[in-house]
DNA sequence: GGTTCTTCAATGGTATATCAATTATTTAAT
DNA sequence: ATTAAATAATTGATATACCATTGAAGAACC
């Protein structure tokens, strides 16, 4: 027995063991895991837990196992994973912690413009351009605005491609979204979001990062705004 | 056999049976929860599925078993959770990925001093002078400075009380000083550190976010600089 | 009486065996 | 050749037994 060389429990060891060689690159992402038995056999630890290790892996998105077909390495985080987490952490009761969230959904949205500016191709703007002038026409209706008010947010992201920010934008929105459902039907007011869209699109343009994040920091006031009305009706 | 109305396995149900148990408060914070042999007959599963549960909530952050004491309920969701979360999907070995975690962790310490200038009050301004002073007098030594840097945000980000950014800075620090690790040795110069100082305390006294946010980002460039020698020496 | 030691019960940790459910592969029949 | 059935491989789940750690109650000792 050698294995008091390792740390902490037998679990633990082999849920080590399994990430180093999963950033090793011995499984590499996508590809599929050695069965269960083979596993167990290789590692030399039981059934029970191997399975544990799995499940730890599994709950923190870095694998996905089928029943009869086997396990496999995920190849990216799944925002899902992110928003797991903050679930038991950051519920609906604690109106405290339900704020720093809207907060940090916040900074993330205008970091997003920040970096786009400084990164953005005359690709990205032709794109931004075109989502501007379809919500500048009159002909479109109000509904598709709001969905470009999402599209234009979503193509600011794309040109930054940072995964990360990325990830934490749609894990927070969707947790967020849970709570505040039913109080986001009038935020998009077309007026307002066209105000706030040309300038924006003209700091990304010429590159002015500080101009970007405070304009949509105040583009997106809104958040404050819904989670307030959120807060006084469950004063209620 | 009603667990067919149930989604998806056992284990899958177990989890959703305990953490709504934990969000309803039926096992509060700090609590001890039963035995495992009490909890398998309770639910009516077997041993391995519930500790297979117990396992994804323990990687999630939610409980924490010990041997021979018993499985209790976590009050605080730890910094070093989200960063096993982090660790595998934002290896050394990606330096984009990596370059995007230190973007990011640039962007919660600017908005932590967006915050404070918010919501200081005269004692945070009093605590953050005191630590100002400090460094200003010529008799502190430098290693002492460069503690008192440290100090300084760790200050702001009391003022913040934001428990969600505090956690992701916490965690986006400690995944990335394990990689830059021997690249931050000269990087807190007393006389930068002092110069970009004063004028964030002066944003922040005054209330002014904008320009708290902007200096801040201003004055952790270096981090930016570390990353680049980083990518620079691996290259050789 | 107080201190130390032993024992024991409770609890989590591990291992093995066994069966069920699902999927993929092979084989057989038409 | 196509389809259907049998077979194998794999994960899902349970039961049972035993080990390891912890803490407390009780015994032994001074």
């Amino acid at each position: 027995m050698e294995k008091m060389t390792e740390k902490g429990t037998t679990v633990d060891m082999v849920v080590s063991m399994l990430t180093e060689r999963i950033n090793k690159g011995d499984y590499s992402p996508g590809s599929k895991l050695p069965s269960e038995r083979k596993l167990q056999e290789e590692l030399g630890v039981g059934r029970l837990a191997l399975r544990e290790a799995l499940s730890r892996l599994n709950a923190l998105g870095i694998i996905e196992t089928s029943h009869g077909k086997g396990t496999f390495v995920q190849n990216r985080l799944q925002s899902s994973t992110i928003k797991n987490i903050l679930i038991p952490h950051f519920a609906l009761s604690d109106s405290k912690r339900l704020q720093e969230l809207v907060d940090a959904r916040a900074m993330i949205e205008s970091e997003i413009a920040g970096l786009a500016a400084q990164q953005r191709t005359k690709a990205d703007i032709r794109r931004l351009e075109m989502i501007l002038e379809q919500e500048v026409d009159s002909s479109t209706p109000s509904e598709l605005v709001a969905y470009l008010d999402l599209q234009f947010h979503q193509e600011l992201a794309l040109i930054v491609d940072n995964h990360f920010l990325v990830l934490m934008h749609e894990a927070l929105t969707a947790h967020i979204r849970t709570f505040l459902n039913g109080f986001v039907k009038s935020r998009n007011n077309p007026v307002e979001v066209l105000e706030a869209h040309r300038p924006i699109l003209e700091a990304v343009k010429r590159g002015d990062a500080e101009d970007a994040r405070s304009l949509v920091r105040l583009h997106i006031s809104y958040s404050r705004r819904d989670y307030e009305n959120f807060i006084e009706k469950t004063k209620e």
